[in-house]
DNA sequence: CGGCTTGTTATGCAAGCGTATAAATACGGC
DNA sequence: GCCGTATTTATACGCTTGCATAACAAGCCG
């Protein structure tokens, strides 16, 4: 009666990026309050128990699982950017591309975002993860910037180099925001061919051309 | 002892709003999950039996919540339009403003539009209660871009217009959360100035300006 | 191959949740 | 002024949650 469940002793870090990516499921399904540590344990086929011997509560968990996305986001924007070593504009307007298309315009991607963004406020732990990302990806972008006025022979100071990458940054989250809830109004490449066009604009800068 | 809680009876409509306005002073300050159903009743001033008096369920009262700060952000940002009738790229600068200042740039209507997003994903009345707002919102905004174009004398025709509406409403969007997640990084109406010399660079129209 | 360590399971607990229901009282109509 | 009604309170129930702890066994080390 009752037979006890047999089980494998995995590595640390195995257990552990199981565990994140057990909850990042959980959240991008049935929100974050669907992160349940049972429903988490289920999807990582554990049991409940074991999760505190990996970390000290759910929070550092969520916190742990918020870092990871975060971080996949912003590499997943970048690292293609090292591909081809083509002319500035065709880079920027393949990254912007890149982020209004799969998979980072995704809906569970999406879901991801919005569950821990609306825990964030009450969360300053994770508040703290999210503005990380954030100033990161703005600055990468900077950078990316600053080569595509360089190459146009339009250097820019600092402070204009800052409010462009303000703005292209609203440009793209907003788009990408747009898409991930509403994808079915928009054709496929629609919001793409939308953003390369904004952006273009806004730096003065014609990005859709093939352009040396 | 024990002395039975003193009371008055308030009308229906009175108390659906207070209960309404508690629900969004909780999820506000602690987050969805900080709306439960004792919280909300102890904020506003009941006892919790009372809210299924007035509400069939919890989500039932959710769902009013957030179709109440759907409509108080959508009216806050176009209300002021019937101010003064001045020239519409006047107006439009003066609308893109508005949605990156107080107070709709607001930490805690961004802490209440976070926590409410973050569940829609799950619930597919709050979605469509979201995707409501955002179309209202978009279509009105697009008759403004179709004013100022046309007080530009460069009409466009109903794509182009949808795909301003697009950009432009995507620009908003994104300042709108920066602003909102990381205010302390802009100045003083810092990302109203951007958001307006952006939105004029992307439809090709100056609206800084005093211009006619 | 037998013991030790520790990763893992199993079980339990107190707290908080949404909901249901009965009792009480405020207040308008007579 | 009193009664009837329906708003409001009070209490309880069943469930789930995060967390704590004890029992167990997998796998390494000798």
């Amino acid at each position: 009666m009752a037979e006890r469940r047999k089980f494998r002793r995995e590595g640390e870090e195995r257990r552990r990026q199981d565990l994140i990516e057990a909850t990042l499921d959980c959240v991008a399904e049935h929100g974050i309050e669907g992160a349940t540590l049972r429903a988490i344990a289920l999807r990582a086929g554990v049991t409940a128990g074991l999760i505190r011997h990996y970390f000290p509560g759910k929070e550092e968990l969520l916190q742990a699982a918020y870092a990871t996305i975060v971080e996949r986001m912003t590499q997943q924007a970048f690292d293609f950017l090292d591909d081809g070593a083509t002319t500035p504009r065709l880079r920027l307007a393949a990254f912007v591309a890149a982020n209004l298309t799969l998979p980072i315009a995704d809906a569970k991607v999406f879901s991801l975002w919005a569950g821990f963004i609306g825990r964030a406020h009450a969360d300053p732990a994770l508040s703290a993860v999210h503005r990380e990302g954030y100033l990161g990806f703005r600055d990468q972008l900077e950078y990316l910037l600053a080569e595509t006025f360089a190459s146009a022979n339009r250097p820019q100071n600092a402070g204009a180099l800052r409010r462009h990458a303000i703005a292209v940054n609203a440009i793209i989250d907003g788009l990408w925001i747009e898409g991930c809830m509403a994808g079915d109004l928009f054709e496929t490449g629609e919001l793409a061919q939308i953003g390369i066009e904004t952006v273009g604009r806004v730096l003065g800068i014609e990005l859709e051309g093939a352009g040396a």
